[in-house]
DNA sequence: CCTCTGCGTAAGCCATCACTAACGTAAGCC
DNA sequence: GGCTTACGTTAGTGATGGCTTACGCAGAGG
């Protein structure tokens, strides 16, 4: 249940803006700030939790913090998700079955 | 960004947990609550969420209300998932190029 | 050494949220 | 018609979360 963090990080919409920010290309803080209604020290804290779950990567650069996208927890997310989509579509086409049984 | 609904439905632990009991199969509210540390009223609000988000479908019988998993809001999910880890790949092998060709 | 830039962090505030308890309601049963 | 079951809904509450403002700190450049 690693996925847990990843999706709770990218529930919020601001934070998914972010994170699609930094999923176009790698950026700065500042860089992402600038583009957003938003002020930098909560794109910071976005920023980490982003990290925390995984979903991005920092690297220092002079006095700048490069962050760019991690595919492995958006990996284990994806994973977990389509697990979720071919139950639900297993579960649909049996009871589809069942139903052309009987009439 | 149908799908933002979706994320933030899931994004709760316990939710997640109604949900994934639904998945199994259509299950009635008092059956799902048995089985959990919270209350009915609860799971109730929990479904409703769910609902709204398109990941279940409710369904009458009699005095019960059973709830199914529905593939589609999970479908556009897992797209919209899917896009995100194949933009975060494609991006991780273009800056893994680039380092090739620097050395 | 001083300053400026680019950050992260702490404190405080306001909104949102998950939960429970109490109530109201429709469907089956006697 | 009562009674019970299986719900949804509302009101209220404690906790969580995102945001800003203020502050502290490392690195680059003069």
């Amino acid at each position: 249940m690693t996925y847990g963090s990843a999706l709770a990080a990218l529930s919020d919409p601001t934070r998914r803006a972010v994170f699609e920010r930094v999923l176009e290309a790698p950026r700065s803080v500042g860089e992402i700030a600038k583009a957003m209604p938003i002020s930098r020290p909560a794109v910071s804290q976005h920023l980490r939790v982003l990290k925390d779950a995984g979903l991005v990567h920092e690297a220092k650069a002079g006095t700048r913090r490069i962050y760019s996208a991690d595919a492995r927890a958006l990996g284990e997310l994806r994973a977990a998700i389509d697990e979720m989509w071919r139950t639900a579509l297993s579960n649909f086409a049996e009871t589809v079955n069942r139903k052309e049984k009987r009439s």
